[in-house]
DNA sequence: ATAACATTTAGGTAATCGTCTAAATGTACT
DNA sequence: AGTACATTTAGACGATTACCTAAATGTTAT
């Protein structure tokens, strides 16, 4: 996963929310979807990106699909930032 | 400035690199635009999208207007995910 | 005032994006 | 097997984006 997907994934204010809402510990795609005026499968949608973009893993239990944050990209985020102040890794 | 200019800005992969350029000190527009195959046209939009998210500011001196980084917006952007690895800020 | 140079603005186009509805898939229960 | 529920996939549509060419603006020097 590059860069580009992340910025990208980033770009748009509904998944930012969805990451912050995970922050407190996984939910399901329905969960996540109730807090949003959008159809679910819009969620679905952004939940793809996020994926795709190695922000959030999924874990099939059942009937339900959890989402949880992945600190591992947060972090290269943070390395990529903080290079470009000039701070050493 | 909000996050959403912010990221919009980040998620192209030319400013990005604009961005890397100016960690080493302040350019021209022309300088900048003379490191990519684009048309100077299409820099100067990305230079006002960089400007008007505040990750670069710009002074004109003569003929030349010279760019650089902003390090506030690079620090907000690093309390904003260093708060979604549930770090105190 | 005119020319030359640096940069931006205006207008247009093809591609991408976020959303929707409708249909499909996966899983659990009876 | 069949129904119900959770979620995704497919296809379409309007809005936004990144790029281009051409024209405009700002600055310096002649």
């Amino acid at each position: 996963m590059s860069f580009q997907t992340t910025f990208k994934a980033l770009s748009d204010p509904t998944r930012r929310e969805i990451l912050s809402l995970l922050k407190h510990g996984a939910m399901t795609a329905g969960e996540i979807g109730a807090k949003f005026e959008i159809t679910g499968a819009s969620i679905s949608h952004h939940l793809a990106v996020l994926r795709d973009s190695g922000l959030i893993t999924d874990d099939r239990r059942g009937k339900y699909i959890y989402y949880e944050l992945n600190m591992t990209v947060l972090d290269e985020l943070l390395g990529w930032a903080a290079d470009l102040k000039g701070e050493k890794l």
